[in-house]
DNA sequence: GAGGTGACGACCC
DNA sequence: TGGGTCGCCACCT
């Protein structure tokens, strides 16, 4: 009751906190909620982050490999304009110097 | 009500 | 070193 704060939305939280011109993966954020092997849960959590509120910015959360594999779920190449348009290059569906732009929430939200 | 699927990742053999 | 399998939580049929 009150707020069913689930692995789900904690995931919201955390992805909301992710600033413009860096990206961060399934896994990073599924290991900072301590869950790493739920990488597979953060990314339903990003299918149903466009009817989230507010809205998720899915479109800086990618695979390991710095891939955009839920590019096709955007309708289009929607994220990859997107990460464009906040300075973040991507070539073949894939982030440019994605280790540099990465963004771990398990080190920049470490207190 | 139960089973299967899914934007991934890590572990096992 | 590489391929295959399991796990995890929520949502859909």
């Amino acid at each position: 009751m009150a707020q069913d704060y689930n692995f789900f939305d904690n995931v919201y939280d955390v992805v909301r906190q992710v600033p413009a011109g860096r990206v961060t993966s399934y896994g990073a954020i599924a290991a900072y909620l301590g869950a790493k092997r739920s990488s597979r849960v953060v990314g339903y959590a990003m299918q149903v982050a466009g009817t989230a509120n507010p809205p998720v910015p899915a479109h800086r959360v990618v695979n390991r490999q710095g891939l955009l594999t839920g590019k096709f779920h955007f309708g289009g190449n929607t994220m990859q304009q997107l990460l464009e348009n906040e300075g973040v290059q991507v070539e073949e569906n894939q982030v440019q110097n994605f280790k540099e732009i990465f963004w771990d929430p398990a080190i920049e939200l470490a207190l």
